[in-house]
DNA sequence: GTGGTCTAGACCACC
DNA sequence: GTGGTCTAGACCACT
């Protein structure tokens, strides 16, 4: 069972909270196709949130289709979601692009940078 | 005089903007202590917004120790700012670090990522 | 529920005593951690006043850390508040040792103040 | 010459301090009758302020009785000013008492304060 | 002119 | 229903 942090001082909403931890489990290969997500109830109650949240993620999903759902069986993982990690692989990087031009603001040069990261990691 | 860029579209509330441009113009030594900033109604009709949300601007950076108002005169950046510069940096850096973890998780290897960052930018 | 006294003669503003009242019954324990406090509308319309103004007072609660808010949720206190009674006890205590600092320059001892007090009160 | 301390970050107006910081001296004698205080353009200008406000603390004094301006000569301690030590005592007890109140609401009796300021001071 | 406070009321997203 | 943000506008004290 995939583990779902939330958290709730956040600016993200809660639902795009969930979208982002059943992605990152897809892209890192722990939720696989065919695999079964919680139903909507289940996880709302596990999580002690409002079903309508959940529905509100699973949705969002459903329609990036990343996962379906087929009445009276369940939810499950999409087969088609090789997108996924190179997807969410671009999310990060141009993440990352947004700080170091924030860095860059500040007054550091890219090679500044990068030789940073290279010592932290 | 500083100039502050507001995104009226962007999720982060305009006063957040307006402290994040303020500390940027402090790490940059472009806003030095005892330096005077803008008075609030200046800075709000200069943008075209709320004197209420500078003031809430103002407040947030004066509870963070960058400025310090002394009533009826106006407000300044404060005297022991030294940390701001690096903090900033170093904050904007851990956040690189965070987001390089989940690459790696995703299977990038770290030369992988920063060849992607130098193509980006 | 808890009742918040307001005194509108004082030079402190309203949401300082709002924050001072709070502040009371966590040090009193009448209010614990995970309680739930009012909802802003809510101590707003008890107190008559404007919702802002509460907003201000819990906004500054939550700074230091006594009050943690879930939005959509409510406003509860927070988990690590046991330093604030003492604290609050101790930062009061030394303003009377302030205070007796400055009537011994004045010519009174000890047991002199301390007399004093005791009749007053 | 006595040194006024001014707080500007405090919510005590500025002549207030003024204020309170001659009574201060005048109450611990080192003011003492027929003595000279420093004209209003002399002391506004070392403390680095608008001679109107030293102007309203001195009124206030001179109303109260405790300076008195000769014009042409200068300004003055006041003759009688015996009742000044004993208000001064009076105004800073009754501060002690406020505060013990605020202690006593937080469950503290008045032993136990009282025990408390001895091990203190 | 400055900042400090407060009101009234609006709109938003989320739940 | 909840909190979050913002506006418009008012009044105050202090300088």
């Amino acid at each position: 069972m995939v583990m779902i942090n939330l958290n709730y001082q956040s600016r993200l909403p809660i639902y795009e909270q969930i979208v982002l931890e059943i992605e990152r489990y897809v892209a890192l290969g722990i939720l696989k196709p065919k695999d079964q997500v919680p139903s909507i109830r289940e996880l709302a109650s596990s999580l002690g949130i409002n079903p309508n949240t959940v529905k509100k993620a699973y949705d969002y999903l459903e329609n990036k289709k990343i996962i379906t759902t087929i009445s009276t069986k369940g939810t499950f993982i999409a087969d088609n979601i090789e997108g996924v990690i190179t997807d969410k692989k671009n999310k990060l990087i141009e993440e990352i692009v947004e700080i170091m031009k924030e860095l860059k603001k500040l007054g550091m040069s890219e090679t500044e940078i990068i030789n940073n990261l290279r010592k932290r990691s």
